[in-house]
DNA sequence: AAAATATCTACTAATTCTATATACTTTATT
DNA sequence: AATAAAGTATATAGAATTAGTAGATATTTT
């Protein structure tokens, strides 16, 4: 299961992402707009600010922005700041690895090749899907919504 | 990740499926040989048999066997009984449905979506690997690894 | 009856997740 | 220069989950 912190993150960036191109955000903003414990969502915005994700400015009139374009920010990405590793065992993690504690040997577990398989799968769909394509598909969800409402 | 729990399920299953067929195999035996906490253990192994697992035989010569086939007890079963629901997200969860608390309104949720590919393609690989595939898969891999290291 | 085994419930300990608090730094505005 | 408006950083508290333990009970075999 996602954290609070990764949904919290994914929130952050999306609205972060509606705001692309435009004057900074504050994190007072965001919290209230999303209804995020607005202490929380600093620590959060932070971790992400120093992976690169965001760019920051302090003083008055400043903010968060992305750092780079919406559609170059994918899920995959946020997933492991704020969670670490995609994979089921860490014995198969790309960026976090370590062997299973529990594993007496690890070339001949026989579970490891599944959860590899499990892990490039999961891997495709969320390295596929930017914050970008997220936003779009609100987008496109809210008009169908308020089309299929109007017919009533 | 995977919680010890359910390592500790697949373990003892992998163990019973190499013992199916023979005499019911004890609690202490299972823990030994796999280095499981026995009482960590006998919670484990009543979750799998009272979710229809495993058959049990109290009383002296009693112990666990698989209530059927290793070949027909598949990966998910064990980690939906052990750790819950397969899916990130709640609200996609085939088994556990709930909705997600920070979630404004469901059905314009730009993520949902994405989170449902993710479950399918894990859903798909853990609902056709069995406890029996894993047996196969070790038994190949010390055959491979014992050859090897006759070459050298 | 005694011994060997699983069952069940409750409890404790450890860890991780969520959230808050406090003090500090930088920038813009006046 | 002073003040206010932001973000930065680290520590800590509280809540929830996970891991593991304890103890009494129920069955079965011998």
């Amino acid at each position: 299961m996602l954290s609070k912190k990764t949904k919290y993150a994914i929130k952050a960036l999306v609205v972060l992402g509606k705001n692309y191109g435009k004057a900074p955000m504050q994190i007072s903003r965001i919290s209230q707009e999303e209804q995020i414990p607005k202490k929380f969502l600093e620590q959060i915005l932070l971790y992400l600010r120093n992976a690169g994700l965001l760019y920051s400015k302090k003083g008055a009139g400043g903010g968060y922005n992305l750092s780079k374009d919406p559609k170059e920010i994918f899920l995959v990405q946020v997933m492991r700041i704020t969670d670490g590793p995609i994979a089921m065992v860490p014995c198969v993690s790309l960026n976090f690895y370590h062997k299973c504690i529990e594993c007496k040997d690890e070339v001949t577990c026989g579970i490891r090749d599944v959860y590899t398989d499990v892990r490039d799968a999961t891997l495709k769909i969320l390295s596929e899907t930017s914050i970008q394509n997220i936003i779009d598909r609100e987008n496109s969800l809210i008009q169908t919504s308020s089309e299929t409402s109007n017919n009533l």
